[in-house]
DNA sequence: TATGAATGAGCATTCATTCAT
DNA sequence: TATGAATGAATGCTCATTCAT
């Protein structure tokens, strides 16, 4: 039912989780990604997909049930692809300063290194509610945030972050200003992934008030 | 060619930045902006806007131009919202830290307090690039950046503020953070407008290096 | 919502039960009874009714809901006019076998006079069984029936008819002759609707066993 | 060309016509039957035919020339069944009377033995008219047609029977009636096929007028 | 025999928009 | 001001059918 392209399995990547290959995809799923990036879920036909992946429209419904299928099938590649390396990055660490700085990074690194791909995060509230693979994916991403708050949390006990608001809260700044750098990243750009990535992480020590550990 | 109600003007507020009325919008507006808020631009039809209003499709037609019209005239709303509300935050204050503190609670509170306008921001990308109010819109929303930037730029020179990255991408970090806010947000949740600002400023005060003026 | 055509109500034509005009249909639905006498319901396509109405496909949808809901509109028709000459001609006719008399003639000169609109019928089965207005329909074919039934069964008590077999049983056997009238007759051949629908009463007349009222 | 299964040949079963089993049919027709009684020809997708059947879409055509063959095939398979059964039935009795009695018992026997396939016939309509099979049918078709017509006309003219009208006109009449059992027979209800046979049958006895030769 | 993969043509339906009134 | 009625073009999706294997 699906293309005979690589899937990218949750945490299939632990030791490179700095590289910046865009997730390989099969050739329907790449041209759903780059038309669902330039113009949304709702702005995309099917026909644009099928076009912009050379083929017909009914070979497109053969490896896809429908176009939430095609939705579904790319929001889980990009979530397996920032699970495997969030954890892998944090797995790369032991204090939680550097492993805030490492999780951020791979988060950047992943906005950056498949800025298509990341995009689509933000489909999501078109994937329908009833949708059984939505419960899937929103328990993927509940993975990330509870890693990520695990490390705010265990930080703030330890005095290496210094906050004083709602832990959550601040989780969800963080989360926010990575997932935006799809709206304004391009690679053609003056920065870097790795550059953005070390940019983005230092900020985010110290937004929460970590020590001076920054370097850009 | 609009409905009589009060068009919010740039600037027009000076006094109240911290107030959390949605801005008032005429009807068709009002309904468009929930529309687009739920289902986006292109997932929202011409037709469920004249639903909501309570009013038939030619009379959406006497009021807008067209659908670009009605998704300009709401990017407008929200901007001039913003923009009027961040100029009399910064000229609420004096310091850079104080006016960044300022700047961001203002956002925050724009996003907050008419959740649904706020987002429609993001549907900027489905406006015509050759529709001749766009140059306008994104002059607004530079206007808005650089005031943010400049504040930034005074901050670093003056050493209120401690960063070693690229000024421009900080910014990008910070409006970031901001702007997802309208993802997550919801009024019934525990925090108010109030709180959630308060706490952005604190965070976004540690993430420029700022001295600990945080406050929640 | 519909077409300003003269719809047939229930009863609206009591005196007349043996008129032989088609019921008058706005041109959408006269398209739509000749497309699905032709073609049945699933081989007709909705462009299909509407190049013979003439009229353009939203057009169509402006008039009616879907292709169900044309089919409804139909059958509805169909049934109001088979329903209203059968009371009109059980009310005209005294004793059981004048009544049964009348009523197969009524129905007759119905499948024969607007041979398509009575063959729209059959298309029942694809109407959705969660269609709200199937039970209304089916409503009021069960009058229909339960009207032929009591007369039946009167006959039978007060030995006018002279059967031995189940009385709903016989009731079918009546009916599905009168139905399939739809599928041989052919309004430019050599009998005339009159001629077909006293053959058909005086075939019913002896199958029932009642006396030797026959005329042809 | 066609699957292993025992293909009924006309007038194959000369002592049996009373036998109530469903024609044997291979999987693909069987399904073909089950679906073309449930949805109708047009209703019907290739696809589900090879899915009730449990065999791939080429499979399918491999047994089968295309959606029409498969229909020729079913429509032929009920055919020879009814001829067979109609031919034996009246070389099993002598005068009009008993022919007719058990011409229409044979036929009503088809309809109620194996209702998906008798209901079939109805999908004729949907037969390319330039189908070379169409003709054959057909002329099998009016071959039941003729036998019947034979028997009442010598029914009349023996004064066996007693009508007035137009013979052809009253055929029709019995074909009718026994036709429309596929629409409203089903094997869970209470009556037996060989009930509804004999009922069908004593009731067509009187519709032409014969004696009372009626028995239930 | 059997099937995975493909497709041109068509499906029912909805889109944004207009116009006569 | 307001709207009933209309439409060309596009939507997501399915059709019967084929072909290389």
């Amino acid at each position: 039912m699906s293309e005979p392209a690589p899937a990218t399995t949750v945490g299939a990547t632990p030791g490179d989780w700095r590289q910046i290959e865009p997730t390989p995809l099969p050739v329907t799923l790449s041209a759903a990604k780059d038309a669902f990036h330039d113009r949304g879920f709702h702005g995309t036909s099917i026909r644009d997909i099928a076009a912009r992946a050379g083929v017909s429209l009914p070979t497109l419904y053969y490896h896809h049930e429908n176009k939430q299928g095609i939705l579904v099938a790319l929001l889980e590649a990009g979530m397996n692809s920032v699970l495997g390396r969030v954890r892998a990055a944090i797995a790369d660490a032991t204090t939680p300063t550097e492993q805030l700085s490492n999780a951020i990074e791979a988060i950047v690194l992943h906005m950056t290194a498949d800025l298509e791909l990341a995009s689509v995060a933000r489909e999501l509230r078109y994937l329908d509610h009833d949708n059984p693979h939505r419960q899937h994916y929103v328990g993927m991403r509940t993975e990330v945030e509870d890693l990520l708050d695990d490390i705010l949390r265990r930080g703030i006990a330890s005095c290496d972050f210094h906050v004083d608001g709602d832990a959550r809260e601040l989780l969800r700044y963080l989360l926010g200003a990575c997932q935006e750098v799809t709206t304004w990243y391009h690679p053609s750009g003056a920065r870097s992934p790795a550059q953005v990535a070390a940019s983005y992480a230092a900020t985010s020590l110290r937004a929460v008030g970590a020590g001076p550990t920054t370097n850009v």
